[in-house]
DNA sequence: AACCGCAACAACCGCAAAGGG
DNA sequence: TCCCTTTGCGGTTGTTGCGGT
């Protein structure tokens, strides 16, 4: 693992939000050279990020095939479940959900699946719609809940860790997919169609009918002012790949209502905006329109012999 | 209009495992 | 076998923007 190789001088790292420039750099390095010595790809790539930050850059954001946009029923199910039998291995939960991210699932469930299913818990006695889940689903949900509430009460945002409570996890086996759940507090706060459509890979052509900061898609905390600076041509394109079609991944058009969809709608507008350029499924998954193979050729990322 | 609380999520931090010299 | 570096993972923090008061 060591890569002596790739020894380099201490520097200033930058921090903070990546720059459509650095994304930039990062992908057209890795896409020219291959995923190898995170240390070293700064350096060659002229970044002034660490080895570190770089991986995680890729890996969460800028990597091909990574499904951005709301969770599906399917997935959410699969997140709970795993959630209650695994604990909080969002790597292993992860690579059940094709293109998603262990940081995006951890995201998901700690701003949002969290709550849900307390709620749930708390409301499960009283609550018709809890009729409709599948026994299995509420048995899993209710160990969830059982977790979290032995974890400390807290409320806000915060992670809780819940981990390490692998042995209270009941045992046996497989995981297998909740039906799905018809859940009336579905009206929540799922994210809708968010759509920011990894508008950044998007062809040029896309990108260009598509101008301005809202085309680099979810990095949209980015100042509008840099991101509109010019300087940046995006050169990738979002579709929606066989990958797709035939699997449940379909049901990323389910119909969540979002609690919060001003907020949303404004977060995600733009990329709404460079999705319909580059071509895009309601529902909103989104995936590199490169030859998956070519660039996977050599990677070994955790998720990576999943996704395709 | 200003302030505050909250939600969402990107990114950082620290630790442990893995692997080469 | 030990040491050092890199990588991977999970927890946590920071940033942004919205809604409510």
């Amino acid at each position: 693992m060591g890569c002596r190789s790739c020894d380099k001088p201490k520097m200033n790292y930058r921090k903070g939000l990546w720059s459509p420039e650095e994304d930039q750099r990062l992908r057209d390095y890795i896409l020219k050279h291959g995923l190898g010595c995170w240390s070293a790809v700064p350096a060659k790539a002229g970044l002034q990020r660490n080895g570190k930050s770089c991986r995680l850059r890729w890996i969460n954001y800028l990597r091909p095939g990574l499904k951005r946009g709301m969770f599906s029923q399917e997935e959410e199910d699969v997140v709970i479940n795993l959630q209650a039998k695994l604990g909080n291995k969002w790597s292993q939960i992860a690579m059940h959900l094709p293109g998603r991210t262990d940081n995006e699932v951890k995201n998901y469930w700690n701003s949002y699946l969290k709550k849900r299913v307390m709620q749930l818990g708390s409301n499960s006695s009283s609550n018709p719609a809890s009729k409709n889940a599948s026994p299995e689903l509420l048995t899993s949900m209710s160990a969830t809940t059982e977790l979290i509430m032995t974890g400390g009460g807290g409320g806000g945002s915060t992670a809780t860790s819940t981990h390490d409570h692998d042995a209270n996890i009941g045992s046996s086996g497989a995981i297998s997919a909740a039906e799905p759940f018809v859940d009336q507090q579905h009206q929540h706060q799922h994210q809708q169609a968010k759509n920011y459509a990894f508008a950044d890979w998007m062809p040029a052509t896309a990108a260009a009918a598509a101008p301005g900061p809202e085309s680099y898609s979810m990095s949209a905390h980015w100042p509008a002012s840099t991101a509109s600076s010019g300087n940046v041509t995006p050169s990738h394109g979002a579709f929606v790949g066989d990958q797709m079609s035939g699997s449940s991944y379909a049901a990323l058009q389910h119909p969540h209502q979002h609690h919060h969809q001003q907020q949303e709608h404004h977060h995600h507008q733009s990329a709404v905006t460079a999705a319909g350029a580059a071509g895009m499924v309601a529902g909103g998954g989104y995936f590199d329109l490169l030859n998956m193979g070519d660039i996977y050729g050599g990677f070994t990322t955790t998720n990576d012999d999943l996704l395709f």
